[in-house]
RNA sequence: GGGGGCGUGGUGUAGCGGUCUAACAUGCGGCCCUGUCAAGGCCGAGAUCGCGGGUUCAAAUCCCGUCGCUCCCGCCA
């Protein structure tokens, strides 16, 4: 029989349907017997009278938790039900999979483990519909992000994550065995896209996987992450960029709010708020300005630079002085960017660049990127780069290179933000740290 | 790489020098139970208190080391 989902039953009163999940509780009676069983879509109360047939009502006691099952039923109306108000009276029911005993990991333990624990058990923890609903999000933001790339004419593409010489400094790069020689996981698509650019793709976007070989213990960073790239060609300064993310993103979080809105408070308890546009910019020394003026304490051999503990203190700022949860940084000094941002024609130490903070967390990094390649290969020089292994790169700007460009988003960090979950493996599938490699 | 915190039945916690022959909740197993729905009741199994050393008459409890996890800093998305 055809497979009903649980969300669609409520149209099928009165009828006899299969469901297909998980029997998330049995209620084992003396008469009676009770299954809520759960599919990817909702739960549903199944009964059964014993006294009907002994032997089924014998093999249904023997249904452990969690187990994969089959269950064909009457489908009926019923009020007094709480979950729903409907019931289906079972006529069959048939294990796909039985789960063993006891689970590793209940999925409705009322006290949740340890991050660590729920990762060794990752796809127990994944039956959560909390913890299922942040990835159904995803799924729905990156479907938003592409409607309006394609709405606005942009490129997809997907540039190799394997690279044969280390690009910018190589601290952070994983060497990986290539054959007879060493190859790197690609730390940044930046090259790529930038070449994508001089190939005259106009705008483009990529969402793949990004590798960083930084030994950081934090609930914000990871060895391997979803980056979200974005490039766009003839843009006059670094201020285009930034109005196309946060109209992007406003575009984003509306549609996340749409689908799932409700749903996210409910299970989430969080009320998706859709930024107002555009977000407010401060510029670098404004906002140095501003923490001097609360009297944080920047480290001093950090100059030029905003710690993390500056960034929370200004996206509380912002919050309280604007009521907006995001605020790009501008014009950051040389020092503290790469040397493909296109530095200020007038003040040569500042960088047409920006970060993006959500609720004081770095979610983004843009600039406009220096196309001139005399300007380019001064700038590399400056930074200590020897031509060599990034001529290629250099190479791109030889032939009629546009004025371009764009950003780099993490897409755990926002997801993070989006559903105010205080730690990356959250909005992670599977995450990967140093001590992390498996499941 | 530097610093802080934590490590007690499967899971989450309590206990923080002797009353611990380690408690509670949940889960698990068994029995019972007018339709249950955070079901309920009774019974049971399950922990050499991360590991090693030390202090003490006495250590889950204090000290040192070690391992693991976690958070913060650095780095970044």
């Amino acid at each position: 029989m055809e497979r009903t989902l649980v969300k669609d039953l409520r149209k099928k009163v009165g009828e006899v349907v299969t469901i297909q999940g998980w029997l998330q509780k049995l209620r084992d009676q003396k008469k009676m017997q009770f299954l809520v069983v759960r599919d990817h879509t909702g739960a549903v109360q199944v009964v059964f009278e014993k006294a009907a047939s002994e032997e089924l009502a014998a093999r249904i006691s023997g249904i452990t938790a969690e187990s994969a099952i089959r269950v064909t039923g009457m489908l009926i109306d019923n009020p007094i039900v709480k979950l729903g108000g409907l019931e289906l009276q079972l006529q069959s029911v048939e294990v796909e999979n039985l789960a063993e005993t006891p689970l590793p990991l209940d999925p409705f333990a009322e006290a949740l483990p340890d991050m660590d624990y729920r990762l060794d058990w990752r796809y127990l923890d994944l039956r959560r519909p909390e913890v299922a609903l942040i990835f159904r999000v995803q799924t729905t933001a990156e479907m938003a992000m592409r409607e309006y790339w394609i709405k606005e004419g942009f490129r997809e593409m997907h540039s190799p994550k394997i690279m044969g010489s280390p690009s910018e400094s190589g601290a952070e790069l994983f060497e990986v065995q290539y054959f007879d020689r060493t190859a790197y996981l690609s730390q940044s698509p930046q090259f790529y896209k930038q070449m994508a650019m001089s190939a005259g793709y106009d705008k483009v976007f990529e969402i793949g996987p990004v590798f960083r070989a930084d030994p950081s213990f934090t609930s914000r960073h990871m060895t391997e992450f979803t980056g979200v790239d974005v490039e766009i060609s003839w843009v006059d300064s670094h201020e285009d960029v930034m109005k196309f993310h946060e109209e992007w993103l406003a575009y984003v979080y509306n549609r996340v709010k749409e689908i799932h809105g409700e749903e996210i408070q409910a299970l989430l308890g969080v009320e998706v708020v859709v930024p107002a546009t555009p977000f407010p910019r401060l510029s670098m020394s404004e906002a140095y300005a501003i923490l001097k003026a609360q009297d944080y304490a920047l480290p001093p051999e950090r100059k030029g630079d905003i710690d993390p503990g500056g960034e929370r203190l200004l996206g509380k700022y912002v919050k309280e002085k604007y009521g907006h949860d995001f605020v790009f940084i501008t014009d950051w000094p040389i020092a503290v960017r790469p040397f493909y941002h296109m530095r200020h024609s007038d003040n040569p130490g500042l960088t047409r660049s920006f970060d993006l903070l959500a609720n004081g967390l770095e979610i983004t990094t843009g600039a406009q990127r220096e196309h001139r390649v005399d300007v380019l290969m001064k700038q590399a020089a400056e930074k200590g780069l020897t031509a060599g292994p990034i001529q290629f790169y250099l190479d791109f700007f030889k032939y009629g290179c546009p004025p371009h460009g764009g950003f780099g988003m993490g897409l755990n960090r926002m997801v993070m933000v989006l559903l105010g979950l205080t730690n990356i493996r959250e909005a992670t599938y599977l995450f990967r740290g140093p001590n992390r490699l498996s499941p």
